[in-house]
DNA sequence: CGCATACTCACTAGATAATTGGAAAATCGG
DNA sequence: CCGATTTTCCAATTATCTAGTGAGTATGCG
């Protein structure tokens, strides 16, 4: 489009519709509600509705985007009665998205920045990657601080279902003789530095996973429903 | 920005500056002129008006949305004299291209047609990928058809330069006791299908190059100067 | 069947981006 | 320093996208 009304010198063959093509596609990613959408979908298969309350997208502005996703072929949607359940279309647009924000985050300096901003406020934590928490196994307390709705769409193995609000009571129920690793929502979700700081506070040895629960999806490893 | 102004129900953080930061990065590959002239310099370090000439984009915008890459820290500029020299700023940059093209071409519908219908005028002709031709070494014969311009910039060791408009003349010299792989420039480039046709034509065993150079230097292999 | 629920479609105003023409900046040769 | 070359900046036009509004579609339930 932008690139076919250009009349080039002769050429033996014309490129153009491939580039159309690609930055067709590419547009997918130049909004940011359609990126959080896809983060959240990660995390599981959800309805329109779902998805407009736990992005805090208004639910038409969801919707048209997810006709957008839809199109792209990034995500599929499946009909089970009034209710239209989206989930990412392959394990190939999971690596995408991951090749994607794991760049932007490391080389591209406004990310990184956001995502400084977005960790200043909480002290120090050291982060453990979804990998490594794998090669952990059951060493530690896994401690899932999502909503429960969130913990029972899909959660890493082993995990126990601790929401942050709840946390504060039931703080004592975390078994001191091991190292706590909490984790949340998304990559940009600060529950999990939340808990970890009021189970620091408690004394425990605690950790974060990098990425939280949609990087250990991402990454390909097992979810326990 | 157009996340921002959702007044969404309380939540603890506030993730949307991280995906607007992303979203903005994300447009650079929302562009087909961005998307053709990052495979362009991806061939090798080259100046404005060369880049221009070669993907048939005005100078004016070919500088203009150079700007927009430089900012998205996706080129490097570096000025010699009266010109400026561009190039892909780190290895991670090719890496996402493929990661992102390789996507496109394999799952978007659109994409996949666009490319199918390219290569579609052209007779079969089997494809050896970049990492096949690797191992291959100099056990054929490697002819580059690019511009010799394009040549003396870059190309695959072992390579000769034979730029389709002299094949013709030329095609007597290719040795006939050894398959022969031709390559050009990028992706979609249809010069070495029909350096092919023509090398077929007199009884030769030949391959072309999936993804022609572009994919050579993405895969991170040897280039020869 | 009528109604409620969950979602989608069509349209519009306002914001954003692409392209291009004219002018300015940086550099080099003389 | 002057003029030429290469590139960038600025501004205006045109095209495109987003978010919101109101209506429409599909399904299930009584």
């Amino acid at each position: 489009m932008a690139f076919d009304h250009y009349l080039r010198h002769p050429r033996p063959f014309d490129e153009r519709p491939v580039y159309d093509a690609l930055g067709e596609f590419g547009k997918v990613f130049a909004n940011p509600v359609r990126l959080r959408l896809l983060d959240v979908i990660q995390q599981g298969e959800c309805t329109v509705e779902d998805l407009a309350d736990r992005s805090g997208i208004p639910l038409k502005n969801t919707s048209a985007q997810l006709q957008q996703l839809r199109a792209a072929q990034l995500v599929t949607a499946r009909r089970d009665g009034v209710r239209v359940y989206y989930s990412i279309a392959s394990a190939a647009v999971e690596q995408l998205l991951r090749a994607f924000t794991g760049f932007a985050e490391q080389h591209v300096a406004n990310v990184r920045r956001a995502v400084d901003d977005y960790f200043a406020t909480q002290p120090h934590l050291t982060p453990v990657s979804a990998e490594q928490l794998a090669e952990l196994g059951d060493t530690v307390t896994l401690v899932d601080v999502r909503p429960a709705e969130d913990f029972a769409r899909g959660h890493i193995p082993g995990a126990i279902s601790v929401p942050l609000p709840v946390l504060e009571r039931r703080i004592t129920d975390i078994p001191g003789h091991r190292d706590v690793v909490a984790y949340c929502e998304g990559p940009y979700c600060l529950a999990s530095p939340k808990a970890a700081e009021m189970l620091a506070a408690q004394g425990h040895s605690v950790h974060t996973v990098l990425g939280g629960f949609t990087a250990w999806s991402r990454a390909g490893l097992e979810v326990a429903r």
